[in-house]
RNA sequence: GCCCAGGUAGUGUAGAGGCCUAUCAUGAUGCCCUGUCACGGCAUCGACACGGAUUCGAAUUCCGUCCUGGGCGCCA
């Protein structure tokens, strides 16, 4: 029976263990082999002299990261990593590795990030790089757990599309049949028409499809977003559930992570709900403080705007109260001053995290303002339905995933948070 | 989309017109070594993205192609 490398401790006496052989040290009488799976390493102590032919033998066959199963007496050895060694009675090479690898798995030598990327399985093997993806697994089944427990239900909309959401990215065109179709950039009229259906709180976790040729850090092809809407709330209630959820995101890895986040040499404050909230004019005003291009009332967040903005908050924060003029037709004005709407940004030092609304739920003035961003409402023809027939108020906001992981993480990249990263120029693998 | 930078052994690098049949590390192979933990020692193997031009001479300069990285715009 197979026993996971972490279990096995110096008080064990027997273990068989399975997993990639690590590393290699062979002194001549005495070879040390370090084993390695998913929870751990092992070291595995061969001496020429008093093992079995067949272990001599397969100790001698064996390469880097074959993978091996390997069955003995353990003895507890303090200078052996985790103060245990095992010494064989069987060595069994299950799958012998080729040489040379594409990448160092030890890390003696770096590799770029194309590099790994090109062989991320082996890349990933790597227990500094598992560990972002054990963390990541972790966030999404708190998030779930998170909207489990206050009531949500769990919808998934589809990614093949006829339309644009808001018109303002660029789609993948796909060839669907007869018809033109494209992947969905996000599931957001989805999850208003199921405001309109009664469902009263949703969310989703899954991928929108960004045809943008940008080449940065923070920017993916396929990305995942954490999507919520909520019906007879406002922005400041979704607001919220937003930084509610990104303090128990945070607090889950926090506990139950601490392996994941030693290897990966991190350690984060939890952040404290509430976020500080500032006036989209505050932040201008301390954007154009502290750079010199000219910043004016009413245009978009340059990226060094945002850094300077994010050195002055030092944390999470949301900015609040944006024009209308910039922010999409469904962002509903405030009654006593349409030229401000109740849109949000929630926004890490580094960068934007989220981005949500109040959204506009009275049929005429959504026509009215898809007419004055220039936009016509025939082409909005299956999204408007639903508000002609009994639309609720309702607020919501969308989070990328890999985002969230990339600032927590503190990682460089943002493919650094995604196993098979689509960006301008990969699609494999 | 605009702008900048770059492609050298499996991997990561040195190199700036002749000192380059190309440096170092890691790796692989062989030999020596019984307590390593980035084990050590000796030997061997392995690369200038592609095409053209300049030149007596090009990894190095120029042009083109392909590929890649990054900044910005936009966004999550």
């Amino acid at each position: 029976m197979r026993t996971p490398i972490n279990e096995v401790t110096p008080d064990t006496e027997r273990a068989e263990i399975a997993g990639w052989v690590h590393e290699i040290r062979d002194l001549g009488g005495l070879t040390f082999f370090l084993i390695r799976d998913r929870t751990g390493i092992i070291q595995v102590t061969v001496v020429k002299k008093k093992v079995s032919e067949a272990v001599l033998q397969a100790a001698k066959t064996v390469s880097r990261e074959s993978v091996v199963r390997v069955s003995g007496a353990v003895k507890p050895i303090e200078k052996a990593p985790g103060g245990r060694e095992l010494t064989p009675e069987t060595f069994e090479i299950i799958s012998l590795c080729e040489s040379p690898l594409p990448l160092d798995v030890v890390e003696k030598v770096p590799a770029e990030l194309e590099t790994r990327l090109d062989a991320r399985f082996l890349d990933v093997r790597k227990p500094r790089v598992a560990a972002i993806f054990k963390i990541r697994s972790a966030v999404t089944a708190a998030t779930y757990d998170f909207f489990s427990k206050r009531g949500y239900y769990n919808i998934t909309t589809p990614k093949v599309v006829a339309a644009a959401t808001e018109g303002g990215t660029e789609l993948f065109p796909i060839a669907y049949f007869e018809k033109e179709a494209f992947l969905n950039q996000s599931p957001q009229l989805y999850k208003q028409m199921m405001m309109a259906a009664g469902f009263e709180k949703v969310f989703e976790i899954g991928p929108i499809f960004r045809a943008e040729e940008h080449n940065t850090l923070r920017h993916l092809n396929e990305a995942t977003s954490i999507d919520v809407e909520v019906s007879f709330a406002d922005h400041k209630d979704v607001m919220k559930v937003l930084e509610d959820l990104v303090s128990h995101q945070y607090a889950v890895v926090a506990d139950t992570c601490s392996d994941a986040l030693a290897d990966l040499g991190v350690d984060f404050e939890v952040p404290k709900a509430p976020f500080p909230r500032i006036p989209y004019a505050d932040a201008i005003d301390i954007a154009a403080k502290k750079i010199d291009e000219p910043i004016a009332y009413g245009d978009d967040l340059s990226t060094p705007s945002e850094r300077a903005i994010g050195e002055e908050m030092g944390e999470h924060y949301f900015i609040v109260d944006w024009p209308s003029s910039i922010r999409p037709y469904y962002a509903m004005p405030y009654e006593d001053d349409p030229s401000i709407c109740k849109a949000f940004d929630m926004m890490h030092p580094r960068m934007e995290l989220s981005s949500g609304a109040q959204r506009v739920h009275q049929y005429d003035l959504l026509v009215e303002q898809i007419k004055a961003k220039g936009l016509s409402p025939e082409s909005f023809e299956f999204y408007l339905q639903p508000f002609k027939y009994g639309m609720p108020p309702h607020s919501g906001w969308g989070m990328g995933m890999e985002r969230l992981i990339m600032t927590m993480l503190d990682l460089p990249n943002i493919r650094e948070a995604v196993l098979f990263p689509r960006d301008r120029h990969r699609v494999v693998p």
